[in-house]
DNA sequence: AATGAATGAGATTTCATTCAT
DNA sequence: TATGAATGAAATCTCATTCAT
């Protein structure tokens, strides 16, 4: 909640305390320190996750669970607290490499579970052969992620900017021939 | 550099003043506050993107052009330091309201020119009819930051991800019989 | 004593911090800020009132009382730390308001007790009518206090003042037909 | 009018220039520094006397030069500003010799003139032979102007007191046989 | 006489962390 | 496990003054 309200380096440990209904001190006999609350924080989202891989796992046609994948997380990105706490984390990742490697595996969670769709969806010949199924689902939760930035920022909401996001997604993945 | 280096938060103004050769309180005879002082670099950061307003300007065949500005965008961003500076600034802009307008400001210039482009694509039967041309060039903008970003988080390098989003974002715009 | 020697606007948090032989910061966790700290100052001047409250309190005869009070008083003003401590007060009460309120009650406890007295003294006829109690005790007070600050300005011991300052109260308090 | 607003040591040499409309280095070409130029206005405020030392100067009955001095003082007094300013001054007088010297310059200027009335009173036995007419003038100067701060400080206007004021003034120098 | 950039010491305040209890 | 006083370094910013022009 302090990292969302006032960012990571704004917020003072303090703040985490009083927030958390804990003494200064105490709060140092559960964390070594404050980077080790972000820390905790990046893995505890890992843990937000596990709805969408379950999509993700559904053995329904893959246009159908790309589908339901794009509601379901732009759903979840519509609520600019997660959209904030991803930059929050993203931003301090560049120079942490702890903190990094966490999202790095967050993200690998999540694009490894779309690879395999995309990954099916081509055998299944739903999908068009794109040349790496892999940068591909990097690529979509990239587009729903950077929409869902501009949507905080410029104030639009979300739901208004995927009709052209799911356009955009959709037109790249699905064969030529419709 | 500083910025660049430590991050806003973590940099001093102190840093920057013994950066830039100059004296604590001189700084501030120039600047009203450290924040000021990001505000100059992101209205700085604008001039860099005259070169791909440029490259947009260009009358020639659509596909070209944005073939060329991809090229060039994706070069640019291809230096961490762009990147990370452009991370640094959406961090701030998320609750500081002027540095939000600029970003927006900042982005609605790039974003601008190449609607324009796809507009015209379109106008030529180059491009397919995108639902909503300005949309679609956010979406490239943000294909194109979110690939940098991964790029330097997970250090590979811009150039081994440009194919899949070259091939992600020519698909989506390029009309369907090929 | 820090504000004593140097004054409110000369004296350094830190001057404070190592006079009460406390760490900077530590000052801060007790103390919001320097402000608060003359706040606690000020709050602390009004028990030292409580003698002269008690001499006020007595139920001799008024000019008795009058009496033991200029001189209890005059006494505590021959201090020139009492002095400058209420100069230094009375100047931020200018600009702060919540000085202002507590300079203002000190005072009024004060001045209350004395408004008691003299009424009493004209009720027993010992003092002349005067036309408003209340207007003449805060009179007396500032006369009081009036010639404390010239004192201390002026470097001749209060004591050598106490002649004329008695005789002008007394002459316009006491009845015309001594 | 910096010092009135924001007090001495709150106003800034930068804000002095900026008011003067005078650029800061010219500031220091007609002032050593800060100090001096609170010097300056102790010495300007010894002028506004003028009108109150030839209201003293008049040969008309004594009792009749008293009551227009105490009126025309206390109406320059009713203005907050001269009342801030003085203790303003006088604050600074505790710390700094020269401020000192001049505060009590100033003021003896103002009892000099008014003892001098007194004793013509006395020999005109108009007023009472007090004890020490040097030592009467200058409490019913600080009976003026100790008024004069608390109608600051409690927002009571200064005529509202003047009355209890002039009281105690006439009723402690007028001989007792009215 | 006038300018304003430059200086560096010092102001107040915040902070992550420690530690005795 | 819990507490919160204590620490001191570091943060941002202000200030009176200087000085080359």
């Amino acid at each position: 909640m302090c990292f969302l309200e006032r960012g990571y380096h704004q917020t003072g440990v303090r703040d985490i305390a009083n927030r958390a209904q804990v003494s200064l001190g105490n709060l140092y006999n559960h964390f070594p320190g404050k980077h080790d609350v972000l820390v905790e924080i990046a893995m505890l989202e890992r843990k937000e996750m596990d709805p969408f891989l379950k999509i993700l796992a559904m053995r329904s046609p893959t246009p159908k669970v790309l589908d339901k994948f794009i509601r379901a997380y732009s759903k979840y990105l519509a609520a600019p607290e997660n959209v904030i706490l991803t930059l929050e984390i993203s931003s301090e990742a560049i120079r942490q490499p702890d903190i990094a490697q966490l999202f790095v595996e967050n993200r690998a969670e999540l694009t490894d579970a779309l690879t395999a769709v995309v990954k099916r969806g081509i055998d299944d010949k739903d999908f068009r052969a794109v040349p790496d199924p892999e940068q591909a689902s990097q690529i979509i939760i990239e587009v729903l992620e950077g929409s869902a930035y501009r949507s905080v920022l410029s104030e639009v909401p979300m739901r208004k900017l995927m009709g052209s996001v799911k356009d955009f997604i959709l037109t790249s993945l699905l064969p030529r021939q419709g």
